[in-house]
DNA sequence: TATGGTATGTAGCGATACTACATGGAGGGG
DNA sequence: CCCCTCCATGTAGTATCGCTACATACCATA
């Protein structure tokens, strides 16, 4: 709290911020005549990147050295320095927080739309994601007897997806759908067993039930949330995937994604730290795994797929 | 095919490709002394984004108009241009392609490789998506008295995750895990059903059958696939999401990822298209679901994220 | 070895990003 | 009300940068 009333005073810069973010952030504390050219940024973000200097100094009515200090008022070392982080904003798309979907949209531009804000979510939760969290959940994830997902609605395909990934984990997985399970198994869970509580909000009460229960059972409760939360706070270990957030009815919601990102890199960082033996038994699963599903086409393609076996997919 | 060799060929630089990818690929066909210039970049693009063009000749030992030389061949305007691609390329960090995942790996470095990688991936799907393609999707999705959604393991969770968006579909919507489901399911299907099936590699047998089964019910066949296949060979309309391949057992398949966006922006799609009635029922579903999951703690953090709604999502 | 074409480097120019300094104007105290 | 101070903004100047036209070195083939 005291942290971001601080950053909000100084207007310091937050490098888990994108330059776009910090631009907008920024405004209202810089100087008239860099506010001009802040707008001419914003307003047209994607062609500012070829800008030179003296060009976006004529466009925002402005002098050179006005451009440079607003560099620096953005947090950038110059003006190059500037096109780069601006460049780099842009690579990722432009969040829906910054051009909203509208039924006017065409198909490509919706998907366009999608596709930027996704990315862009990501992005933060990369930035944002504790690795010291990760590397505990890891750690308990492998002294686990068995681990329980939990999670509903969203969250709850995230729950699934890594249920099937138990070949990475190494041990008895699950992930009930129901409720009255979900409580059971919490219940039901040993000293070493883990739960991993999954709600993006924090605040689904079914899910606080179930981690409530898996705790007093005595297991380990990591939660997966997009923000500090109840859940988080009752949590031994709280992994915090933050996303933008939905503004409206369109706007897909990208915490699902990040989550099964996060689901990703601890299911990888169990079975890296596993066994030879268990990482030969994966491959070998894998493998045939895939020319069990090629087994219709192998004529077709299958050189080309052999190679590219990957987790229980299809 | 023809094309593929054809830009081999040529060297011709695609704009779906991302710029290290790009001179990953020209390397054999440059001069020497560019492809020391490349050797350099290759060797650590992060630093490369800062470096000057006399410095870049500088530690490549060539000299400077090589370097611009270097930068025709890899499809860039000018060295400006070319930092400015290489800063975006790296802002979606490097895919495991370049940068394999070890056992060495800090919880840091494995959940910035895995998040490169996934975001690297979605930006591919980004590039390669088929506009037209989503276009008809979209419509024919709109045209749809009930929409029936398969596919196994990882595709089986987008299914799920599909399922879930029906109310954004406003029509009746089933994603049976079971494949006999399925396949009753897809036999019973009539002319102005839709179904939609998902396969990473586009060959599993069992999507194919429940496919075919629908198309010979009547009903439209969207696939949602990673590559050309069999499956979207089969399909009315192919949806093809391409991703980066999984080249070893520890490379998370983004595949799932991928697809799930690509449903987002169907869902969004047909949402979008339908009456202010549908829209305004859908709001008030929200946003009640919203208030009810704050049930627990509407003290707490009610106000924040009462106006943060998403769909069915927890 | 001679000769063509290609690969690479040298020289030079205009423009660029950046710095030091000067000017303008708003706000506060006498 | 005027003057002084301080902050905002612009002007002038410079080193460097990216780029182009031209020259030389290299290699392959005859």
């Amino acid at each position: 709290m005291t942290l971001e009333v601080e950053q909000a005073e100084t207007g310091a810069e937050d490098s888990t911020d994108t330059l776009l973010e910090r631009i907008t952030r920024q405004l209202p504390h810089l100087r008239r005549s860099e506010q001009r050219v802040a707008a001419i940024v914003l307003d047209n973000p994607v062609g500012a990147v070829h800008f030179t200097m003296a060009g976006l100094a004529e466009a925002a009515e402005v002098s050179e050295p006005t451009v440079m200090r607003f560099c620096a008022s953005v947090g950038c070392e110059g003006f190059q320095d500037f096109k780069i982080q601006l460049a780099q904003t842009l690579a990722l798309g432009l969040p829906v927080t910054h051009s909203s979907i509208s039924a006017e949209d065409s198909s490509a531009d919706l998907a366009e739309k999608i596709f930027d804000h996704t990315i862009s979510s990501l992005d933060r939760a990369r930035r944002t994601l504790d690795a010291d969290a990760v590397e505990h959940a890891i750690t308990s994830l492998l002294g686990a007897s068995d681990i329980l997902f939990v999670g509903f609605g969203a969250s709850g395909i995230i729950a699934q997806d890594a249920q099937q990934k138990f070949p990475l984990f190494g041990v008895p997985c699950q992930a009930p759908e129901d409720f009255h399970q979900q409580f059971i198994a919490a219940t039901m869970s040993g000293p070493r067993s883990v739960t991993v509580a999954i709600s993006n909000t924090g605040h689904t009460e079914q899910t606080l039930i179930v981690a409530e229960a898996a705790r007093k059972a005595g297991a380990t409760v990591i939660s997966l949330t997009g923000r500090t939360s109840p859940l988080s706070d009752l949590a031994d270990i709280a992994l915090v995937a933050r996303t933008f957030e939905d503004t409206d009815v369109y706007t897909p919601s990208t915490s699902r994604l990040a989550g099964l990102v996060v689901v990703d890199v601890l299911a990888t960082g169990v079975a890296l730290r596993r066994t030879p033996e268990h990482t030969a038994a994966v491959r070998r699963m894998k493998s045939e795994l895939a020319s069990m599903r090629q087994g219709v086409a192998v004529a077709v393609d299958g050189a080309e797929s052999a190679g590219t076996p990957e987790a229980a997919a299809s």
